[in-house]
DNA sequence: TAATGCACTTACTTCAAAGTAAGGGGTGAT
DNA sequence: ATCACCCCTTACTTTGAAGTAAGTGCATTA
């Protein structure tokens, strides 16, 4: 989900904060201090107040975005199939 | 994992069992029911004794394939990474 | 007669992941 | 003087997923 979202460009914490609003401030904290310990997403502080953290994919972290499109796309067709299933 | 095994051939309960031996029987089982509730396995019983229960892909199941191949792919680069990290 | 194999289900327990709520440090705006 | 913004962290609670252990039903085998 993160990941998704830091494809289409990088971001700021609040950026992350207000695209997915289901996830907790804890989460999402936790969940990119994850991705950068694993060198998937890069972490940029410029030290101004008020304080400004971007993040972004790393080199390898865009090895995962070929994965990540053939997942949402079968996902897309579930989703489909389960509504067509829904309506008949 | 289950589908995993399934990719390669048709498999009996017991078979799963022995095959993923980390996964406890009624973990096994509620996947398997819920896999088959989402059509993605078929489930063949026949009614003999000792029961036989054999489990497949579904045609549509058969769709997840090549999601399941680029995860996996992935996910051997990225052990690789991880294992190169810890030698160096 | 008792034990075994197959394919599960059920009841109870445990544990880690996630939710909730609050704080903190520093500055700029009201 | 106080509030708000930004990027988190910490402490406590809750929830749901998975583990464990036992039971079921029928027939063959020892």
């Amino acid at each position: 989900m993160i990941l998704w979202h830091l494809i289409e460009s990088t971001k700021r914490f609040n950026d992350l904060e207000k695209l997915i609003p289901e996830v907790s401030q804890k989460m999402l904290a936790q969940h990119l201090r994850d991705l950068e310990r694993e060198g998937i997403v890069d972490r940029t502080v410029y030290p101004i107040i008020p304080p400004k953290v971007e993040y972004s994919l790393s080199e390898y972290g865009r090895t995962l975005i070929p994965v990540a499109e053939v997942m949402c796309a079968w996902g897309e067709v579930h989703n489909k199939r389960k509504y067509e299933e829904s309506v008949s």
